[in-house]
DNA sequence: TCTGGGGTCCTAGGACCC
DNA sequence: TCTGGGGTCCTAGGACCC
């Protein structure tokens, strides 16, 4: 059975609709690919490929066009152009993405509050509740698909199914511009044919393990033992495999949970030899995380220091801290204690990363402390000391946090943390913010 | 063909405490 | 004197996903 969907393209299902595939996942078609085109309408129906046009760089997105070539994300550009060689290559604009994606991640907001956002250009919507109101999962998707073209001239492809997992491969299933509902009941029809690479966590290197094991489609996972699945890729992942090949995904749709972890990382057009050019990365790097840190109101306990070799041989050395920080100067000093003690000063490096790990927010109950807020352009010593002063007055776990203003605002003062947990009140400590603002010409705003 | 940058999760070993 | 088992924390590496 089939049944047009309303933007022409033919939707296959049987039967369409089912009261039990209540969840949603919503995939922009080629989504950067696509935002570069709304900009330049005159290459549409050519290859098209996003990324830096540059020896070390890899494929962002790539239009179907391109795909038909073999051009696929996550591949080198030098394989890409082979492949495709009048490929017409754009620079990537990630604002714009965001742009768009904020723009239709607000369209999900209004067909459920339940929407856990995957990435940039991905969603599953749980719309258990929004069916009185809007109709069926599959009237709810179409309709959600032609509003999403109608304000932003963007594709996207939905999957409807019982579970995340399914759902997911459904939607994949349907691109490109297409729309599958797959009802409970078929749901072992429609995953047992499937190849084993269509499980969520099953790559390269683990499809390559259960091929050994002479399994090639999701059915054949399904009617292997648990215990082999195990033996073969380990506890939580033959669990996992073995569940999915069941049909079996309890996992919720989520709103979005706090991040776990904030980093940055560069490799070099050519691998770079001396330890002063990476420590000044190292330096940028750790300012740029404690940036985004200080912007999401988060301290981290964890610096990580990541190096790539030219063999791309890849290291991580890591130090917990006594104290979790969100300034850019202490990861600077902690991961460039880590660097010093690598040994690796004299070998040729490909990337370097830092990273910042076990963060806590500030609006957890765990969080205290007083807050101090520096303009832009003020001497980290300055900071620290004032920090070191505050720590000293109110005991060494007391600041655990410092942000930055706009280098228009010049002052210091209380302002990420609720009144009531942050001891400005006490004389000494206000002497000192007024000592430092009236040096730094604090105009009271 | 030669491998980006942002992340998450899992495994395994060792230290340490009770 | 030599031994145990559980629990937690830390570190390093690797697979995977978008």
């Amino acid at each position: 059975m089939s049944k047009q969907d309303g933007s022409g393209r033919q939707v296959t299902a049987t039967p369409l609709d089912d009261p039990r595939a209540t969840i949603l996942h919503v995939d922009m078609d080629a989504f950067f690919a696509s935002v570069e085109l709304l900009e330049h309408p005159e290459l549409r129906g050519k290859p098209v490929v996003v990324g830096h046009n540059s020896l070390r760089s890899v494929v962002t997105a790539a239009t179907y066009e391109a795909r038909k070539f073999g051009v696929n994300s996550a591949m080198p550009m030098a394989v890409a152009l082979r492949r495709c060689p009048q490929a017409i290559i754009l620079e990537p604009h990630f604002e714009r993405y965001r742009h768009f994606s904020s723009q239709v991640m607000a369209m999900f907001d209004d067909v459920t509050p339940h929407v856990e956002r995957l990435g940039i250009d991905e969603a599953f919507l749980d719309v258990t509740g929004s069916r009185r109101l809007l109709g069926s999962s599959f009237d709810i998707a179409t309709a959600l698909r032609k509003r999403v073209h109608a304000e932003t001239g963007l594709h996207c492809s939905i999957g409807a199914a019982s579970t995340k997992f399914v759902a997911k491969l459904a939607s994949s299933v349907a691109k490109p511009d297409g729309l599958l509902v797959v009802p409970h009941d078929e749901t072992l029809a429609f995953l047992h044919p499937r190849p084993i690479s269509a499980l969520w966590g099953v790559g390269g290197r683990t499809e390559e393990v259960l091929r050994g094991y002479g399994l090639s489609t999701i059915g054949d996972v399904a009617s292997t033992p648990l215990a082999v699945l195990q033996q073969a890729i380990g506890m939580a992942g033959g669990q996992k495999i073995h569940d999915l090949s069941w049909g079996r995904d309890s996992r919720q749709v989520t709103t979005r949970v706090d991040e776990k972890s904030v980093g940055h990382e560069v490799t070099f057009e050519n691998d770079v030899l001396g330890a002063d050019h990476i420590r000044r990365e190292l330096f940028r790097l750790s300012d740029q995380v404690g940036r985004r840190l200080r912007a999401a109101g988060a301290v981290g306990r964890t610096v990580v220091l990541k190096l790539r070799f030219g063999d791309f041989q890849t290291i991580t050395r890591s130090k917990t801290l006594a104290d979790p920080t969100d300034l850019g100067r202490r990861i600077y000093e902690e991961v460039r204690g880590v660097y010093e003690a690598t040994g690796k000063q004299d070998t040729p490096i490909r990337l370097v990363g830092v990273r910042v790990e076990q963060l806590t927010f500030s609006d957890d109950a765990s969080a205290t402390g007083a807050v101090g807020l520096w303009d832009d352009d003020a001497d980290w010593r300055e900071a620290e000391s004032t920090m070191d002063a505050l720590r000293a007055r109110f005991g060494p776990g007391s600041v655990t946090s410092a942000s930055l203003l706009g280098t228009s605002t010049k002052r210091i003062s209380r302002g990420t943390r609720p009144p009531e947990r942050v001891p400005m009140n006490d004389p000494q400590a206000r002497d000192h913010e007024a000592g430092w603002a009236s040096r730094h010409g604090d105009d009271g705003e």
